[in-house]
DNA sequence: GTCTATAGGTAGATAGAC
DNA sequence: GTCTATCTACCTATAGAC
């Protein structure tokens, strides 16, 4: 019975600490670290404002909070890039996953942008430190490429900037991305012609083969 | 002699107002826009914070000219996309003239940045519309390129959306791009190497030519 | 665990003397 | 045109009843 209790206890902070990491996640990335007013997470979450300071000591531990566990979930989307595999399929993967995961979080990636934008004052040293390891991992694999005559000589780090770059604008940058796509908003379909654009790009480039 | 005073007056007016605009700038691109103190402006540009209100009667008012001035800047980095030059010697031209000014404007190009991921929420649709109609032109050049053979078919819009992208990624996102390129900061060589790695990939593919 | 009330501090904007 | 003093509003964070 005692047990019951706890373990009901226990969902209901589980729940509510999730409900306040999602608010968080849309407020933050709206309208920066600066901008979000606890009171509008609150609303967002459907707790009075006193309760978000029940479950998080202040606005710089959600927000924390929320950084770090997105450059977690990053790792997946970058697997495809393994010595075993050939760089066509590779980058393909690599570039179509990176993409859909951008779509599908918009949010956290706007949110993650702007605090690398305004100095990566909350990026936690380890979390860099994390980033900088699975880069050179990748880089690793495709010097790898390079000397086994399976890739052009290239600068492996500036191109995975590249490909990070092109990938994230269309949700980070979603405004100016519609605006040069002429479109009102992004749907599924745009994020597809852009992965055929970077690949094509990417693999064969843009001169005639003549 | 009125006219004496009168033409000193005005030479300090525009002394001021520029003083403001430029700290605003610094401020601005690092903290963001609610983040950003008019005090601290006050205190970059040498004044009085009472006086930054005699010259711009509000926060909103010193944004918003920023951002308007700095959409005319970049028409000049994009003059080298015309119809009249080879495609390879244009977009060369394009991705380093592009670097090189958002290497020697990064903070402007952050504070834009910042802008439009919080939903270009200070962006006069005049200026947007400005934009659209420049990718507009270069749109029609890239097509008719693709129309004489002189390059291989390809979306222009989503081309030049990785253009964009990659060359702002340097400065905007400059603690990522450090990382990536396990540089503590980053120098004019390395800007360079950004450019021929992306004016390289961008041309010619990586895959080997067989 | 939940919530009302409020303390304490800060920042945008203005009044008004010089 | 310049600048000190200040008004007003708002926001983070906490105290303390339930």
């Amino acid at each position: 019975m005692a047990r019951t209790a706890r373990d009901q206890e226990e969902r209901i902070r589980e729940r509510n600490r999730r409900l306040i990491l999602k608010a968080g996640i849309d407020v933050f990335s709206r309208k920066g670290f600066d901008g979000t007013r606890i009171a509008e997470i609150a609303e967002k979450s459907g707790l009075p404002k006193a309760n978000v300071y029940y479950y998080f000591s202040s606005k710089e531990e959600i927000y924390t909070a929320i950084v770090a566990h997105l450059i977690e979930s990053w790792d997946d989307a970058l697997k495809p890039i393994t010595a075993e595999s050939e760089p066509a399929d590779a980058f393909r993967n690599y570039v179509r996953a990176k993409l859909e995961y951008t779509r599908r979080n918009a949010a956290e990636s706007r949110l993650f942008a702007s605090e690398i934008i305004h100095g990566a004052r909350f990026l936690k040293k380890k979390d860099r430190e994390h980033m900088r390891q699975v880069t050179d991992r990748h880089v690793e694999v495709v010097d790898g490429w390079i000397a086994a005559g399976k890739m052009m000589p290239t600068d492996a780090r500036h191109l995975f900037i590249m490909l990070w770059a092109a990938t994230q604008f269309y949700s980070d940058f979603e405004p100016l991305a519609c605006d040069a796509l002429r479109k009102s908003r992004l749907k599924a379909e745009d994020y597809e012609k852009a992965a055929e654009t970077v690949i094509e790009t990417l693999l064969c480039g843009i001169l005639p083969k003549a």
